[in-house]
DNA sequence: AAGAGGAATTGAAACATTTCAATGCCCGCA
DNA sequence: TGCGGGCATTGAAATGTTTCAATTCCTCTT
């Protein structure tokens, strides 16, 4: 048995100050179990070229001194990485919340580390953010980009590192992608109220350098043309700077402050609706009749509310898993690979929120 | 059903397959810089060593070249790490999902990065992605157990990284924690539903071994005891495997077919409570005329759901904060150091869901 | 004119791995 | 007895940083 007496500070009794200093190494293992550290990394890379006897030794000596594999010092010198970022837009959604697992379950299979950031719709935190990962050598990104500039997340893959836009598609087809049709789902939105006969209708948007909010817009005005109104007419729009509950609140006041209030409320997603709802019910307007609510994402929760509220659902558990399945081809692919564009197509939710508007008087 | 375009496979016109084959180092920067390697890591790390005018011209190659810092190298030569853990129980939840903004938030501010785990609950995912984390040398791991034993966590700490503990108790201040009183919570939601007069109560509970659950369960049965109730007379529960609205439909089955049927449910979680509000709407049964209801964590819709779930409030944004301040200080740590355990008091928050029992008959 | 003091820069070691060419060893076969 | 051929193991180079003692080059003092 050669021991070895590393220069590690045995714990004191009492007070737990103490950290190890230095790590063992595979130098200690080699030595431990009598073997060159080449056959020590063997062992833990590729077992089949060690002989039974061998490893058995050096996986025990692994065990006695409690040997754990440093792995920035493994993707030093392999190169690879087994970490992917994931860059969302505002983590506490629900939104995100119901996509990550997607993303997670995939990712985990294929024993991938998730480093998690939220850029908070700052173009600034997500470069920042972006940057780290690079520096950590990921092996790849999965983003739902703040601004629409993407050009920074080509020039990113080009520098070798996977990218998949989550929520965006990839302009001509130079970047990976899985989406939702967003213009579709501002339509359905805005047909579903026109439908119903509203002939004016509150729109709580997002700020519109978002692609998303940008394209739900232009969905609904889509559907507006196509009923005979003018967009700017039939439409008043709020650009909210947050868009939860709080944001929803906000912009409802605004709305009902306005000249000509509208009939019907289309909220840029379901957190949104809930302070408009919340609000409705405190100011005693009532939902649907006198003030229709349509949200977005068709969160779990949005079947539960009071009213029930009529919303776009998106396939959340699919994108999550296409956009990680995506992200592992991504960077498998060695020569041979296509960007593929993944576009799930929206549904419109019909549920309690919305009705026709009050007859007119 | 929402439809999907799927393979869209656009084919990229030139070939893409290109890849930065290997990455530019500090060694070609000082090359270009016309320095020596140890300057460039002195403008990286220590510029107030390095005259103005080096500096500009190191500055500059560095962003002529494009070049990126390598983190892991960085991090092997130097020791210290930039990344920490955070290991929930079920990513998806939105428990977490309200709890992961303070951590966030306050670790993004110390240039931290996340790297987010869910255990799904299971004690071996869990043990993986602790032999994962601690591979990756983070600096330290903030985690909600999914098990009841808590021993690794404790050695893990004494091998050097920062443990603090999320919603559990650090026994014998041996770990840093931070946490609500679960058993005042369960306290708290029992007493509710004996005031109003319930004398036999339906408990979906998660698994024991969790000790959440087992603390919420011991609250309940003290609440029980306190009003002369024996609590197995009172109290049926259910082991729920799954803690989501799917689990509150399947728990809430069991409890109609009982022989004695209870007029009130303690939900171990908001989204069980979800659950088992949809499904006795779908059964026509009144709530709370014929069964009351009551969640636990009061997730921000709670408070909107038909009818407005009464839930025990759990201060989740301060939560995730404090645990990430104490995880800053547990790794900032030389020597003296305390073990801290927060623990925050949970509060009632009574809404439409409660009502006293029918009449007897 | 010589030397001290200080600022800026350099060179080399160290960090914990992986990889791969080279070596050693044993066995069977001629 | 000698030799070719596998299999198992080894040794050393390479990865991209940080750190620190040593060196160089000034300027200021005496």
């Amino acid at each position: 048995m050669s021991d070895i007496d590393r220069p590690s500070k045995t714990s004191t009794s009492g007070s737990d100050g103490e950290r190890a200093r230095t790590r063992l190494s595979m130098v200690d293992v080699a030595a431990h179990a009598g073997v060159s550290l080449g056959t020590v990394s063997n062992v833990l890379n590729r077992p089949e070229l060690v002989a039974e006897r061998t490893q058995r030794r050096v996986r025990s000596s692994i065990a006695a001194l409690g040997f754990v594999p440093n792995a920035p010092a493994r993707q030093l010198r392999g190169g690879r990485s087994r970490t992917v970022g994931v860059v969302v837009r505002e983590i506490g959604s629900p939104y995100f919340s119901e996509i990550l697992p997607g993303v997670e379950s995939k990712l985990a299979k294929e024993q991938f580390l998730l480093m998690v950031c939220s850029s908070d719709d700052s173009p600034d935190k997500e470069a920042y953010y972006l940057k780290t990962l690079e520096e950590h050598r990921v092996a790849g990104i999965l983003i739902s980009p703040a601004g629409d500039d993407i050009e920074h997340l080509i020039e990113l893959r080009q520098r070798g590192v996977g990218v998949v836009l989550l929520d965006r598609l990839g302009v001509g087809s130079q970047l990976c992608s899985v989406a939702v049709n967003n213009v579709q789902g501002g339509d359905l939105a805005g047909d579903h109220l026109f439908s119903l006969g509203h002939r004016r209708i509150g729109f709580l948007n997002g700020p519109s350098t978002v692609r998303q909010c940008a394209d739900r817009r232009e969905g609904l005005h889509r559907a507006a043309r196509r009923v005979g109104l003018d967009p700017d007419e039939a439409i008043s729009e709020i650009t909210l700077s947050v868009l939860n509950a709080q944001g929803g609140e906000t912009g409802l006041a605004q709305l009902l402050d306005d000249e000509r209030r509208p009939s019907a409320i289309f909220c840029i997603n379901d957190m949104v609706a809930v302070g408009v709802l919340r609000d409705l019910e405190k100011r005693g307007i009532a939902a649907p009749g006198e003030m229709s609510v349509v949200g977005y994402d068709d969160v779990e929760f949005a079947a539960l509310l009071s009213p029930a509220l009529t919303s776009i659902r998106m396939p959340k558990q699919q994108l999550g898993q296409a956009a990680a399945e995506l992200l592992v081809t991504d960077f498998r692919a060695d020569d041979d690979h296509w960007h593929q564009e993944i576009v799930f197509q929206p549904e419109l939710i019909v549920r309690a929120s919305t009705a026709p508007p009050p007859a007119p008087g």
